[in-house]
DNA sequence: AACAATGTTCAGTC
DNA sequence: GGACTGAACATTGT
């Protein structure tokens, strides 16, 4: 996914664009997107309604709606995108999260991609795209199940938060129970940025240590706000065979940390 | 054709 | 209860 800087772009074209528009339809027919519910219900629920506030915490965002209706949750998953568009047919958000922007070969827009669809009597749209189908659409959720934002979070509370666990510190700030917004590629970036071995167990660093990964994180996720998604980070592309350390010229060294694939510089991280 | 992929979740195990 | 592993989920791209 997307991870949190994708999703805070979602969150202010659905803030900017989407707001106060009368629904008049929905198209929730992607029980899978759409889980748990059933065909019919996210429609039944938002029909008649507006959104009036949009709010994000980690990567997932959900929309107030009028008439004390049920709050709309959108979690991008693994690829998802939000699309809003005006009664003239044009259209803001998006962002592609392969390939750096560059045009594929074949088939860029799929109708079938568009897994959930709102429909404004202005005649506009608001479209979850999605590709790979893990992103989800659904009413009322649980959003103290997750830690505190990982932007937002406050360094005192990151260390107690992050420096309590034995976890390697990797898979300790992607844990979005602990710590919410962290993606596999903001981890990399942001550890690479303090030069903290990812395997390290999380209460195994110092205070400085984890005062640096805050600030690191901080710094690379407002970066990547900036510049339009966690594949800029500086090392991003060097996260492959063969890749050197862009500030020291080691080797890059891929390994599996939290399940998922990590890549460190083998001077600077261990 | 096999494998990896920026996501979450759940079962099994130590 | 924590933490790790592996699988599953659905689909695309290499």
């Amino acid at each position: 996914m997307p991870e949190l800087p994708e999703v805070e772009s979602a969150r202010s074209v659905i803030a900017a664009r989407a707001l106060d528009r009368t629904i008049e339809d929905v198209d929730d027919r992607d029980s899978y997107e759409c889980r748990p519910h059933a065909p019919g219900e996210l429609r039944t629920a938002l029909v008649g309604r507006t959104l009036t506030e949009v709010h994000r915490r980690g990567k997932l965002m959900w929309c107030e709606t009028s008439d004390d209706g049920p709050r709309l949750a959108v979690h991008l998953g693994m690829a998802g995108r939000v699309l809003v568009s005006e009664a003239s047919g044009e259209s803001h958000g998006g962002g592609d999260y392969h390939r750096n922007g560059r045009a594929q070969g074949s088939s860029p827009r799929k109708p079938e991609w568009d897994r959930f669809t709102i429909v404004f009597a202005d005649g506009g749209r608001l479209r979850l795209f999605d590709k790979r189908r893990l992103g989800r659409v659904y009413l009322d959720p649980d959003v103290d199940a997750l830690g505190p934002d990982a932007g937002e979070v406050r360094v005192g509370d990151f260390r107690d938060i992050v420096g309590r666990s034995a976890a390697p510190v990797k898979a300790r700030i992607m844990d979005q129970h602990a710590l919410a917004g962290v993606g596999n590629l903001l981890a990399d970036e942001a550890l690479w940025q303090a030069a903290i071995d990812p395997r390290r167990p999380a209460s195994d660093l110092t205070q400085d240590e984890l005062t640096g990964l805050h600030r690191a994180l901080r710094s690379a996720i407002r970066a990547a706000i900036r510049h339009g998604g966690v594949h800029t980070g500086e090392i991003i592309a060097h996260r492959t065979k063969g890749g050197h350390c862009p500030r020291c010229g080691a080797e890059m060294a891929r390994a599996t940390v939290g399940g998922r694939t990590t890549w460190r510089c083998t001077r600077e991280q261990g």
